[in-house]
DNA sequence: GTTGGCACTCTCAAGGGGAGAGTGCCAGCG
DNA sequence: CGCTGGCACTCTCCCCTTGAGAGTGCCAAC
């Protein structure tokens, strides 16, 4: 495995950068003799190898045979991300238009990550799960009435929590449209940041009020479960490419899992608890499915309940400096979104 | 292509009943000692080779190459759907089990939609899309706004056709809660049963009030176009299935558009008039992509708007038997809590 | 009308070069 | 002492061939 803690030659690691770059926008075994051509190096191709040699001899590189040119290894790429990749941020003009589709999607968590997750797939090409925070428990902002019927009313409540919660309500006793404003009304004051247990100890005053009560405290337990369904988008990008190609079953099982939406699985919690980003290569991820797969994880929103995360799955080849990137901006720009539309009230 | 009038002799519609099921099931082409030993005919396997071959010079079933077996031919599928198939219906226990899922799910179009493209694709193996009913404008049943901060609001808006809007709006003038309360309830008055036209003819009081409604009409403007995004589910069990083995880029593709959720310009809105439940078999099929596939389509909704429909897309050799059971109950369950839940409002 | 027999055709999997691509190493050179 | 050109070696990939297997189509007989 050679030595791990000797320092590489500056030569030796600009070698390793350009071979790691070229194979990530090729995807095929880069040879010697391609990286002094394509790079106009001041050496001969079997300089090159020599130095390829001593570089696969430390582990940053392999060989897929023995004929073919060299390919990064895990530990080359962890060697990319750390010291050679350096610090890109999204391009001005980029960064504007995504703001400006947040502000004029619809102000719930749910949407955002849904709305990340296409905008991270497309750019990238690259699968995207966006999950939202998972609040602990939900606290009532407003409650709204609406009558369907005198016998039926759809609930709606907004949560401090980034959400807005819609539910049937049926009725015990008739109840026109004025009359059930009124107990709206009524009640927003009594259940105004208050949670489902303490929902249940707001005294009711008829039988409509006490099953209004009844079914917003059950839903507010419910939804903490149901929260945080995680938004998936870029299937396509990321099967269509050629180290998926050569594995269907690969691509089948991955397929399925975003199917049953249950890549969020392949997201290990223990990645969210540092709080900062994160770069999962090859067997840093858990599951086998991921073996030759990276994973970018940032995560966001750690204030509204467990933390909610951005995360980029493609193969071990993708562009890190760019998924990074994302990945970074629009964690931080979730985080911005949710203070500013529900920060004041968490 | 022989005499397309002449009915068939019964055995030959057995024998191509048998050959049609027995495809289903397999995959694979269907020999004619196959046939005999395994539904224990009294004739022989050469018997059985002759009837086929009249079948084949019927249209009714094709060959891959000169040795092997019988394949149907799409004219074989419609005939069999037409006329072999019978007509079954969900069991009852399934019936139930969904039905109760529904009723739990939360009141809105979208929700349902994608509760039963789940059910559907995971009982049936196959690609479910679910659009709900596009309404043709929105109509404001009633407007909520709640303040974030002085000069930010949150719109809420139920309107009349089973759906809930959100939108952040932004005040030009700093208004206070209580004042936003106020404004809501004198707005409500005016905009309810309004759609985005008549609101945009409604006078404002202030600065902020016309802001209100213009966030209003543009948002019921948006919402029309953007209303009835289709749920999909399925895509893991159809790619599993052989006939896409074989064609990695019709893979692709078809993940593809089921991840950029373009799959509903696949189904014909032909098929959605007449408001029966349809089977387009292979090339009755617009696009290419779905040449080797059928789509069963059940519309329902259509006093909501354009009708929305449930389908099922899928090899042509899909269980039809089942794909039209569900499809038809599942596009039944739709009408139903639509007309249950938003009906007396339509 | 039905049957067994048989020749015929086509697919599929396995095996065998030949071309091509790259490396590893070595001897020589600045 | 590091760099270079040369060359043998290895491995993949593609194409071709070959043989086994599967099913049919047809025919002559029942």
């Amino acid at each position: 495995m050679g030595s791990s803690a000797m320092a590489l030659s500056d030569r030796r690691e600009s070698i390793l950068q350009i071979v790691i770059q070229d194979y990530i926008e090729t995807a095929t075994p880069v040879a010697s003799r391609h990286v002094v051509e394509r790079y106009a190096l001041p050496t001969s191709a079997a300089t090159i190898r020599h130095e390829m040699r001593l570089l696969e001899s430390e582990g940053y590189l392999t060989h897929p045979h023995t004929s073919a040119g060299r390919v990064p290894s895990n530990r080359g790429y962890r060697h990319f991300v750390q010291s050679l990749m350096g610090h890109a941020e999204l391009g001005v003009a980029e960064q504007a238009t995504v703001r400006h589709q947040f502000f004029q999607a619809a102000p719930a968590v749910d949407e955002w990550a849904e709305l990340a997750a296409n905008v991270l797939a497309r750019s990238l090409g690259l699968l995207a799960v966006v999950a939202p925070p998972q609040p602990q428990r939900l606290r009532v902002r407003q409650l709204e009435l609406i009558s369907l019927n005198d016998l039926l009313a759809l609930m709606i409540v907004v949560v401090q929590e980034a959400r807005v919660i819609r539910q049937l309500t049926p009725l015990p006793a008739p109840c026109p449209p004025e009359q059930l404003d009124a107990m709206a009304h009524r009640l927003n004051s009594d259940v105004n940041g208050h949670d489902a247990d303490t929902v249940r100890t707001v005294p009711a005053a008829d039988a409509d009020e006490q099953a209004v009560l009844d079914t917003l405290a059950r839903v507010l337990d419910r939804d903490v479960e149901r929260s945080g369904a995680a938004s998936i988008a870029g299937l396509g990008g990321v099967v269509g490419q050629p180290e998926f190609h050569a594995e269907p079953e690969r691509s089948l099982q991955l397929i399925d899992l975003v199917d049953r939406q249950a890549i969020t699985e392949l997201v290990p919690s223990a990645a969210l608890e540092e709080g900062g980003l994160r770069v999962l290569i090859g067997e840093d991820n858990p599951s086998d499915l991921l073996q030759d797969c990276s994973l970018v994880v940032a995560p966001y929103g750690a204030a509204y309940g467990r933390a909610g995360y951005v995360a980029i799955i493609g193969p071990t080849r993708m562009n890190y400096s760019r998924s990074v990137a994302a990945a970074r901006f629009h964690s931080a720009l979730l985080q911005e979104m949710m203070d500013t539309v529900y920060g004041g009230a968490a």
